[in-house]
DNA sequence: TAGGCGTGGCG
DNA sequence: TCGCCAAGCCT
C-alpha cells in the first residue's frame, strides 16, 4: 500500500502555502491554526499572519490583544495565546529558532503529541509517528476494517502507527503527509470517495462490506451553551476600541438597546453585541462566560470593564 | 479520562 | 434546514 499512497500523494497533494518552501515557524503556525479548524478558513489568516509576523521574534513582541484580533474568528482563541507564549519561549530558550526535536517541541505551551511530531516531521524531515484524526480514520478503515477509530486515541493505535511508519526518514515524512491527505480528501468521515481511493483493493473496511460505526460520536451542543456566549463576548472584545463595561453586555442581554446603554462604542461593537439578541441567554451565564475569559487570560477586567489582555 | 473549549462550511 | 465535524490540547 505504501507505493500507492505515496504516488497518489505526489499527484494529488493540495498546493498549500505551508507545504514546500516554508519556514519551520510557518509550519508551526499552520499546525496550531489547523487544529480543529478547516483549511479553507485557516489559509487567508495564515497568509496575513506570516506577512505580519514572519519570525517568532517579531511575533513575541506583539501584544496579546493584537494577537487575538489577528486570530479573528478561527475559533478556540486560547490557541492564539498559547502560540504567543510559545514564541516567547522560543526567543528566550531557543535563540529565536523553532526547536527541532520532538521533546523540545512537546515542552512548548499548547503543543501536544500530534503537533510536536508534525513539526519535527514536516519542518525538519524527521522520522516521527504523526497521528491525527485523518490518519486515525485511514488506519481504522484500511487496516482494522472499522468505519471509525475509537472515541479516543489509545495505545494500540499508536503502536499500529509506529509499526506502519516507513524506516527511511524521507519516506516516513511523505507517508505521514500522504495518509493525512488521503484522510482529508478521500477517506473522509462522511461519504468517503472509495471509488477513487488508491488503496481500495487493500482496504479491510471495504473487504468487510463497509460495516457501520460501532458507536455514535457525541455531538457538540452549541445553542444556548456557555461556549456560544464566550464566542459572542470575544467577538465584542475584538471589535471594541475601548474597554466594554459589563453593563453594556448586560444591557443587551436584557434587551435594552446597547446604543442607549453606552454611546462611547463603535457601530462595530454594537453590531457584535446584537448577536446576543435571540440567544436567550441568562445573565448568570454571561457573567460566568466573562469570568471564564478572564480566568483563561483571554480578557482583562478593570473597573467593571472588559477588554482584550494588553 | 472525559469534558471544555469557537466557528462556520457543507451534505 | 440543521447536525456533523474540522491537521488537538489541557485539566
Amino acid at each position: 500500500m505504501y507505493q500507492e499512497v505515496l504516488k497518489w500523494f505526489r499527484e494529488n497533494a493540495r498546493d498549500l502555502p505551508w507545504r514546500g518552501q516554508c519556514s519551520p515557524w510557518g509550519i508551526l503556525v499552520s499546525e496550531i491554526m489547523l487544529a480543529q479548524t478547516p483549511v479553507v478558513r485557516v489559509q487567508p489568516v495564515w497568509e496575513r499572519w506570516m506577512a505580519r509576523w514572519p519570525t517568532p521574534s517579531v511575533f513575541a513582541q506583539e501584544s496579546p490583544a493584537e494577537v487575538l484580533r489577528a486570530w479573528d474568528r478561527l475559533g478556540y482563541p486560547r490557541r492564539a495565546l498559547r502560540l504567543h507564549a510559545t514564541a516567547n519561549v522560543i526567543v528566550q530558550k531557543h535563540g529565536g529558532d523553532v526547536p527541532e526535536t520532538f521533546e523540545e517541541l512537546l515542552a512548548l505551551p499548547g503543543i501536544g503529541n500530534y503537533t510536536a511530531a508534525a513539526v519535527a516531521a514536516f519542518a525538519f524531515g524527521q522520522r516521527e509517528t504523526v497521528v491525527d484524526t485523518n490518519i486515525r480514520r485511514v488506519h481504522a478503515r484500511l487496516v482494522i476494517g472499522q468505519a471509525l477509530p475509537a472515541p479516543a486515541l489509545n495505545a494500540a493505535e499508536m503502536a499500529l502507527a509506529k509499526d506502519l511508519l516507513p524506516v527511511d526518514p524521507s519516506e516516513s515524512v511523505q507517508w505521514n503527509a500522504g495518509v493525512m491527505e488521503l484522510g482529508a480528501l478521500i477517506c473522509t468521515a462522511r461519504n468517503p470517495k472509495c471509488e477513487t481511493c488508491p488503496v481500495r483493493d487493500q482496504c479491510a473496511w471495504i473487504a468487510a462490506g463497509q460495516p457501520a460505526p460501532t458507536y455514535i460520536p457525541k455531538g457538540q451542543p452549541w445553542a444556548g451553551t456557555d461556549r456560544q456566549v464566550r464566542g459572542a463576548a470575544m467577538a465584542v472584545l475584538r471589535a471594541a476600541k475601548s474597554p466594554v463595561h459589563v453593563d453594556l453586555f448586560w444591557a443587551n442581554v436584557t434587551g435594552i438597546d446597547p446604543e442607549s446603554a453606552d454611546t462611547a462604542h463603535t457601530a462595530e461593537v454594537t453590531s457584535a453585541l446584537r448577536k446576543f439578541h435571540g440567544l436567550n441567554t441568562k445573565a448568570p451565564q454571561l457573567q460566568r462566560a466573562l469570568a471564564g475569559l478572564v480566568a483563561d487570560g483571554l480578557a482583562e477586567l478593570e473597573n467593571k470593564s472588559y477588554s482584550l489582555p494588553r
